[in-house]
DNA sequence: GTTGCGAATGATTCGTGCCG
DNA sequence: CGGCACGAATCATTCGCAAC
């Protein structure tokens, strides 16, 4: 055990309770006392309550606490290893308003308030690191699926993080005005960090912070204590999942262009936000703008990015199911593209970005080539002019790459896959049984209907890194043999395009399926009834084997190959 | 015969450099 | 600076093979 850790088992660190009570507590509170849409917001700007919404779902698993395993971890073990004895309940040291109460007052993105200072007497404060609750843009401007360290850091490099400190801290510091603060690492460097104040007087580490984070790779899990040195100046100790002490963390340096105190080296900007970092951090602000650089394809209509902003907390019921989504950014992955199905599919809004160019370059090529696949002969297979087929042939070799192997890093499997050309998802599902499985399969079965049903169950091809399903063949006997555009109604009655493919006595769907299965979050060994209502339309009931949706990480298995390309690339296509 | 999966190949989109 | 061409990257479709 390090020094730090010995320290900090004698200097009486006020644990009060363990980090799942708080967070219940925080839930509890919430409930009870703040109306509902500041619940949401709480939701969206706190990372130490992110699970609140999961608040039906813990009520179907008899109030089960559903706490982050690694935050879990980290407490349990830094409670038993640090200073269990000191433990106080927490009724015993608050007045009349909780700790859980008063963080929900004001929330704390960056970390989960594992402990803060014991009133009056205490200048520490720990905080539990969950990387996708870093930065309050973060929280509010990227889905669910960039939780992951590698995108968090990504974001960081975007200097957009922050991090709240503690409520029954800021009667120390509280009278400071926005300066620099100082953080002295165990490795005795010292970081700079602009210590801000928001409109609610709330106190957050801001500029720097993520300098500090993507120095001492922080991960999910890791816990930092503070103690407050006066004047402005923490010594930060860190410790892991396991409650021991970094020792990596001793040997960190800062980056070669941190400020470090009384040394003048110019201090990292990062880029990749116009503008640099937002001045203002007021959550209510909308600093979700893209980078500049994105592409076409990846720029989100400005009313998605709105989307993207507002990020409520929701619910998605279906007819099938009723479906608790347990992030709030799972409402981007799943009601946004509910409420707005593909691009392409919405009459009457003109031509899609995306098409315009190609129309153009149609147009310049002068060939009769329709934006939709007009031209295309019996067999359903698209006509091109001759000359770009010759192009094309001489591009051949370069355009015909051989795949990529990539983990699939399931939360389930740790299996293979080489099907990797556009990235592939990455689930966050707990890990489920066959019984699950066999329950989930038993449900679809009963479902009955006047009209022809084909029932799929989801394979990781299908939901993971593929973009075709195929329809059991009992089913496709009923289905007009040809290849067409077909209409899926998903169970929030949306419609959807996507590609009916027949071939020889094969039928599936294809293109528009891959994102149909984004947009609804499918995963492997999900059941899909297909209820053909018309020749060209179907309906969908899903059958979930874990009723809360948690969003898919998406995972560019190109980042090996190029290095780290934009966060945005990571998003599924149907948010872009 | 059915189904799952992988590979080949076609189609489309994007990035970049050149040129007027 | 805008338009264009071209190569690269990405997405979608088709089809073969193997297991059951």
């Amino acid at each position: 055990m390090g020094a730090s850790l010995e320290r900090a088992r004698r200097g009486q660190i006020p644990i009060r309770t363990t980090f799942s009570q708080s967070m219940s507590m925080g839930d509890d509170d919430e409930d009870e006392e703040l109306p509902d849409e500041e619940d949401e917001d709480t939701n969206d700007d706190d990372g130490s309550n992110w699970e609140d919404s999961n608040e039906e779902e813990n009520e179907d698993h008899g109030g089960e606490e559903q706490v982050c395993d690694m935050g879990d971890m980290a407490l349990e073990n830094a409670i038993g290893a640090v200073s269990l004895e000191q433990a106080v309940p927490i009724q015993a040291s608050r007045g009349a308003k909780g700790t859980a109460e008063r963080q929900a007052d004001h929330p704390s993105p960056a970390m989960g308030n594992l402990v803060d200072v014991c009133e009056g007497i205490s200048t520490r404060f720990c905080k539990v690191f969950f990387p996708c609750c870093s930065s309050r843009r973060l929280i509010s401007s990227v889905p669910s699926f960039l939780c992951r360290r590698d995108a968090v850091l990504d974001y960081f490099n975007s200097g957009t993080s922050l991090m709240v400190i503690p409520l029954d801290f800021w009667k120390h510091i509280e009278h400071e005005g926005p300066r620099g603060v100082s953080l002295t690492a165990p490795s005795g460097n010292v970081w700079s960090v602009e210590l801000i104040r928001d409109k609610d007087g709330g106190v957050s580490f801001h500029d720097g912070w993520e300098v500090f984070v993507a120095d001492h790779d922080l991960k999910t899990g890791d816990f930092l204590l503070f103690e407050y040195d006066g004047n402005l100046s923490f010594t930060v100790m860190v410790f892991d999942a396991t409650a021991c002490e970094r020792d990596d963390a001793s040997h960190v340096t800062p980056g070669e262009d941190v400020v470090i105190l009384g040394k003048s080296r110019p201090r990292r900007r990062v880029t990749g936000w116009p503008g640099g970092e937002p001045e203002i951090l007021d959550p209510e602000i909308d600093v979700t703008m893209p980078p500049k650089s994105m592409g076409v394809r990846d720029k989100l209509p400005e009313t998605k990015y709105q989307d993207f902003a507002n990020n409520q907390t929701n619910t998605v019921e279906s007819h099938s199911e009723a479906a608790h989504i347990t992030h709030d950014d799972s409402t981007v992955a799943n009601e946004d593209n509910m409420e707005n199905p593909p691009e392409q599919w919405i009459e009457g809004s003109g031509e899609p970005v995306c098409r315009q160019r190609r129309i153009a370059q149609m147009k310049a090529d002068k060939s009769h080539k329709l934006c939709g696949g007009n031209l295309t002969d019996s067999a359903g297979k698209h006509k091109e002019p001759a000359a770009k087929r010759s192009t094309d042939k001489k591009n051949r070799s370069s355009r015909t790459r051989p795949r990529v192997k990539c983990s699939r890093s399931s939360a389930v499997s740790d299996t293979v896959i080489t099907k990797a050309r556009m990235g592939y998802a990455v689930s966050q599902r707990r890990p489920i049984s066959e019984h699950e499985k066999a329950k989930t399969l038993e449900a679809a079965m009963l479902f009955q209907s006047e009209h022809p049903c084909g029932l799929c169950v989801m394979q990781e091809s299908n939901a993971y890194y593929g973009y075709y399903v195929r329809l059991p063949s009992s089913f496709t006997v009923q289905i007009p043999k040809c290849s067409r555009e077909m209409k899926l109604w998903d169970p929030s009655n949306k419609p959807w395009k996507v590609m009916y493919v027949q071939w020889e006595d094969r039928g599936g769907l294809s293109a528009g399926w891959g994102e149909f299965v984004r947009a609804h979050n499918l995963e492997s060994d999900d059941v899909c009834i297909f209820e053909l209502l018309e020749l060209d339309e179907m309906r969908v009931h899903i059958f979930r084997v874990v009723k809360e949706i948690v969003p898919l990480v998406w995972r560019d298995c190109r980042d090996k190959e190029r290095g780290c390309r934009r966060v945005y690339d990571s998003l599924p296509p149907s948010l872009l």
